[in-house]
DNA sequence: GATGAAATAGCATTTGC
DNA sequence: GCAAATGCTATTTCATC
């Protein structure tokens, strides 16, 4: 599907991780093409799906949601039709951030922000309602390391 | 510490958190200020904290990391010289993308990458070796909902 | 105290090489 | 991929509400 990527592909993947703010000049000094040469990889980037996309990292106490949380959920049963109506309400509740299927103790796990306890509440019964059988809460205490680039460039995690 | 957000403020932050790859005057134009205005209160979200950073999301599978997983990490005991050790090895670990303390069944939450087995078994060894007493790995299958935006503006979570 | 309009400098983007 | 050229945009300034 994809094209490999070569090394300048990689080090623009760090830098646009690390920081999407900086002007297509900025970029192309730091990789070492020109400018055009510099869109154009973005560009493929972004139209390759590599790149999902470029958004801001809002804070989200600051932004009002002071509750944060991860929620392991176990379903009651594994019949399509539950699954199913599991994922429209997490789909649905727009305190729900993010959510993945996953395989191990439990079968999801979903990342939850909320104004308060009783929003929270509310959120928690809902999946409870569609098929979350069994919710394990995580409160979010403190951050250990913020939302980091993957290592792209690390020589750590290279293959080659 | 901070102003209030007000509606223009919230209507920003929900722009551009779904796409921040827009031109200030396309922003301008959607929360109806000019691009002035508009400049200015960008910056000041971004000065305030409140917008964290901008940022590429790239996807991990497409960089060269096809497994993701979460990492509910128990510590081997309370004392801060564990937690602290235990810290800066899950931020010396370049294939840990996010972490965070919680209160809840473990003590901690990672999110972790690999490009393969071995690397995953590397990193999680390392995190044995540290403190993580006990490590429950629940493996990502499949996403049911992308990083999404704080719901900023849904009625559904207002206060006011 | 923040906004809008005008002006400038710089950038994104295209084209030809 | 580069260099030059064009049209927009970011950013500042300043008058204004």
């Amino acid at each position: 599907m994809a094209e490999a990527l070569d090394e300048i592909d990689v080090r623009l993947l760090a830098e646009l991780q690390a920081d999407a703010d900086r002007t297509n000049v900025e970029l192309a000094r730091l990789v070492g093409l020109s400018p055009a040469a510099t869109l154009n990889r973005v560009r493929r980037l972004k139209a390759s799906g590599v790149i999902r996309r470029v958004v801001a990292r809002v804070d989200p106490a600051a932004a009002g949601f002071p509750l944060q949380v991860y929620v392991a959920v176990t379903l009651a049963g594994a019949a399509p039709r539950t699954s199913r109506a599991f994922e429209d309400e997490v789909r649905a509740l727009p305190q729900v951030i993010a959510a993945d299927w996953v395989a191990g103790e439990t079968d999801a796990i979903l990342t939850i922000v909320a104004r308060d306890v009783a929003d929270l509440k509310r959120v928690l019964s809902r999946l409870s309602l569609q098929g979350g059988q069994r919710l394990i809460t995580y409160l979010r205490l403190e951050e250990i390391k913020p939302p980091s680039p993957l290592p792209v460039a690390d020589p750590a995690t290279a293959t080659d």
